[in-house]
DNA sequence: CTTTGTCTTGCGGGAACCCGCAGATTTTGC
DNA sequence: GCAAAATCTGCGGGTTCCCGCAAGACAAAG
């Protein structure tokens, strides 16, 4: 068995090497990369079928590099191990996981042991794992109690990237009112009709104080801006 | 010489702690906390005056930490040693530090040899040292080359907080105008008229764009709009 | 004292946003 | 196959935003 390391933190980098070493004996090669870019090159270069991956690295993060990597086998084994469960970074992940993969989810805060064991689960057994804590988040994100719909969190993207009402209907072939509308669902969603103190009144510009609150609930964070804002300047010159 | 740690990740605190042991035969005692809020209380039970910080912790940043921990004894000195040098980040750090308090700032990516240099310089010498990189956001902070007034960054805050104009001039004791006219100085600072293709006019909402490119370019970060959302909810509950 | 520059404020208008209402269209459930 | 529910769409209005124009306030330089 072979595996790939992902991961820009050296501290970090030798210790997973470290743990692949102690949880999987049977493994006679790691290879190491410190960004996303070199991540997929090496991974196509000697056919890696088992990968761990940081998110957010500088370059190209987890996200990214893991599409490109599934687009190609998606047979590939990766176990993502990040430090945060923000909504942006579980959604972005849910997002790209092909039919049928196999994939783990495990924060850095989680303990050696945890480390271990879902690096035979993933590897080995081939067993979808995936953190609790990560697990509540995905359950919230879906279940609509304050959870965003696919349509709801694009739209949502395309205002925090700064563009027109009329801009998102061209872009996403609706009208003009149909974008108003799902703006208010947002408005809902996010709460932002909830005022710090009663009496104020047109305190808030709505637009604004959604992208507010979804950066505070980590529902948006800047690397899903950056994704965004580089797509849309693809997809601008195109 | 005792010494304090706060770090959050486990991996980087004992690094850290090597690190202190290695440069600072002289040091006796190190003590580690794992986020702002515990050290606090440590600094201020053991009355420590050297300290050595993480940004970017859960439950309370390193910015917030350092600012009561100085607000209590301006002659602590504290080096900080994080993984970005995020503009905002650089900007909460200079507008906390005490007339004259000796203070480092190193980025995680250093060398081995460069962190135990700036410990020894900012605990022994008591000389400020700023890691290269990081100086060169300060100046073009400074410079108005593409930085930002102090005036102009607050509007931005308060904007990012999803605020109306006239919000903002109330909390500024402002016209309306006026805010409006540090908001235009904001949009040319920012480029926010700079079209990905011409022959799109009216693309951007440029009060949301302003605050994307300044997410984008990390002149502002979620961590620093998490600390204005704080103090807007206590002045507003004032 | 005058001049020049920066900062503030008021006025006014065009554009964009927010949103209730109501009809048309699509999706869903049975 | 049909009714209910959810979505999409146009209209109209009230509000906020964006910004050119111009008049006052204040400081620094000539």
């Amino acid at each position: 068995m072979r595996v790939l390391i992902v991961e820009d933190d050296p501290l970090h980098r030798s210790y997973l090497h470290e743990a692949v070493r102690a949880a999987l004996p049977e493994c006679d090669m790691v290879v190491e990369a410190e960004n996303g870019q070199s991540g997929e090159i090496e991974a196509r270069k000697s056919r890696m079928e088992h990968v761990v991956m940081d998110l957010q690295m500088s370059e190209r993060n987890g996200i990214e590099a893991a599409r490109t990597i599934w687009r190609e086998r998606p047979d590939t084994k990766i176990l993502f191990w990040s430090n945060y469960s923000d909504e942006a970074y579980v959604r972005g992940v849910s997002r790209i996981v092909p039919e049928g993969a196999t994939y783990g989810y495990v924060l850095k805060s989680a303990s050696d042991e945890r480390l271990k064991l879902a690096l035979r689960s993933v590897f080995v057994e081939s067993q979808c794992v995936i953190d609790r804590e990560v697990r509540g988040i995905q359950q919230k994100s879906l279940g609509n109690a304050h959870g965003l719909t696919d349509a709801e969190y694009e739209i949502l993207v395309d205002v925090a990237l700064g563009l027109t009402d009329k801009a998102i209907a061209q872009r996403k072939r609706l009208s003009l009112r149909s974008v108003q509308n799902r703006l208010q669902q947002l408005y809902e969603k996010l709460d932002v009709y909830d005022l710090p103190d009663d009496g104020m009144e047109g305190w808030y510009n709505l637009r604004m104080r959604a992208v507010a609150v979804a950066l505070l609930r980590k529902v948006l964070n800047s690397s899903a801006l950056e994704r965004a804002e580089r797509e849309l300047r693809d997809s601008g010159s195109r």
